[in-house]
DNA sequence: TGTAAGGTTAACTAATTAGTGAATTTCATT
DNA sequence: AATGAAATTCACTAATTAGTTAACCTTACA
């Protein structure tokens, strides 16, 4: 899967059609979107199915699914959690 | 002020003292404090009081207090509005 | 020392995520 | 095409943040 091409998709979909949204709700719904996609594509570099990262991180594979899609604006220990006990990698985090 | 010495009191205070607190849950608390301070440096650089920070970013001086003060374990939304909207600096995230 | 600005804390409500089970759909493989 | 594994979606509750007000501390400095 192209992170672009989808990301892409993203944007004409929230940012052609539904014009009326604020930018700061479609910057949060475009950077879950990122966060979603920089999940998956670790999660599969890993070899990890859904199920067993969320075994692994005590939650359930609807849930990282819905991560995936950036359906929902996680807290930052979420993402953390996963990251970094499910996946055993680290999690970059910079200001500027 | 200097975030490494903030910081070992921190670990100090959770890590030593309250030790039957599971290492998900002092993680999540530690992420908050790092990113708290990391909130706090990067507006002082802006000169920006919380109160400006608040009023640009939509909220309230006392919720920037305690998330400066890692307080609670904040959505990454809301970080990320912080810092792109209130301080106009990149928020770079990034996996390994 | 008084004053004001900046920062912290407490208390509360409303909105949203975290977490879950079950049903459904997609996808790869034979 | 059939099968089973993997992923998605829906519906729901409980827990937590987001957002706010007001009171209270701290610090600088006139």
């Amino acid at each position: 899967m192209n992170s672009i091409t989808t990301f892409e998709e993203h944007l004409d979909k929230y940012h052609g059609k539904q014009g009326t949204e604020s930018r700061v709700k479609f910057d949060t719904k475009s950077l879950a979107f990122r966060l979603g996609v920089m999940l998956q594509e670790a999660r599969k570099e890993a070899n990890l199915t859904q199920e067993e990262l969320a075994i692994k991180t005590g939650t359930k594979k609807s849930y990282i699914s819905r991560i995936e899609n950036g359906k929902s604006d996680i807290q930052l220990s979420t993402f953390y959690k996963l990251i970094e006990f499910g996946l055993g990698k680290p999690l970059n985090i910079s200001i500027g």
